[in-house]
DNA sequence: AAGTTAGACTAACAGTGTTAGCCGACGAGC
DNA sequence: GCTCGTCGGCTAACACTGTTAGTCTAACTT
């Protein structure tokens, strides 16, 4: 019921201003409902005060709505996880703890946004887009074998080579944690603990320790 | 366009037969749309012959519909993990060859189906269904900690303790991976080969190795 | 023979994505 | 000052969707 005020159109220029209103709307949509075929243009129009037909001067089609929904989502938490690496290393925090720090970044974006991330990993690939950058899930490898490389270069050398491989084991594993932990009804769901616990039993197995032991703390 | 032709009711008892039919149309258009929304009741109705409001009869709605079907691709699934397993067995295959089989036929599974695999993991759980016998994910869970306690027991059996979260870690890591497999545009799409190899990869990091070595080959 | 009911159907409602076409207002060019 | 284009939006309409209500037919039960 928003104010069914007959909106007075954005000047010239600023058409952009709506587009950002509509994409915000949709967001929203979204994240509260989780399902694409829950987010109907006719009420992303009702929400901002439009038309539904004016959302196409925006945007191509719904499914162009809906991925660049997704997009935005996905450069977010790419940033999410290098900002808390980089806050993580300015910290002092050797290399597991900053290997840590972003995991737990990647974690918190994917509870506090679950429909939103689980949506990332559910849309087909759609060919008609142009690949602005690549698909941007290939941003998210990157950003992984990048952290695992960062981790070997500094604590076993010798196996950098391992770096690409040991990102998508890491990335994956996770993933299919959170999709589990989002997906079982009741048992874990809601307690992030034993979300937590398997992190780190995962990173106990996957991540290598330096090859000369280091006095223990 | 399936025959127009005024088709006959079936006979008393042969309801479920109807059912049966509905149930193969949705699952042959869920695997080639690989989109809940694209499976209309309409066209499933075309399909078989009836009228899109029969259904009814069988289904209390397009998402018990769907939910039916994942059901039985759940079954399925865990049906074809087992028989792996067991025919490894009977073959005379070691533990770890045995996993490796189970692993086999969990990707063979989720590339042959790829659309219904990833539907599987992308529905919200319904609160409504009564849980027959607990989320059908919960099956899956189960086989994989059963797989990987079986492995301990034989192998490694002072860790058996491990057998559940080596178990999940395996699951969540595996579905991770075919994810990434089934999203990726290009690179790695239509190569099974580097998912075999990540397979590997991931199994040499997961699976504990007897304590005492054996004599290798 | 009568009644019940399984197994279907038609009609209709509300809501969807999308297209076609219109309209008012602002800016540039003369 | 006046025209003209075009930006930012609107209305009407199409073809489709899930779903409900009510109805018909034929078989089974009594």
């Amino acid at each position: 019921m928003k104010s069914q005020v007959k909106r007075v159109p954005n000047a010239r220029g600023e058409g952009e201003r709506l587009r950002q209103e509509i994409l915000g709307a949709a967001t929203r949509i979204l994240e509260e409902t989780g399902r694409e075929d829950a987010l109907s243009l006719r009420g992303v129009a009702r929400e901002v005060g439009i038309a539904a037909p004016s959302v196409y001067r925006h945007f191509k089609s719904k499914a162009d709505l809906v991925t660049t929904v997704l997009e935005a989502t996905y450069r977010a938490l790419a940033v999410a996880m290098s900002e808390a690496g980089e806050a993580a290393a300015a910290a002092g925090a050797d290399p597991r703890e900053r290997v840590r720090a972003i995991v737990t970044a990647y974690r918190r974006f994917a509870i506090d946004k679950p429909r939103r991330y689980r949506l990332m990993f559910s849309l087909e690939y759609e060919p008609d887009r142009p690949p602005a950058t690549g698909h941007p899930i290939d941003t998210m490898l990157q950003a992984w074998t990048d952290t695992t490389d960062a981790y070997l270069a500094e604590v076993v050398p010798s196996r950098r080579s391992e770096a690409q491989d040991l990102g998508v084991h890491l990335w994956t594993a996770l993933h299919g944690q959170l999709v589990l932990w989002h997906t079982l009804p009741s048992a874990a769901a809601g307690n992030e603990t034993i979300l937590i616990e398997l992190e780190e039993s995962l990173l106990r197995r996957l991540l290598p320790v330096p090859e000369a032991p280091s006095p223990a703390q």
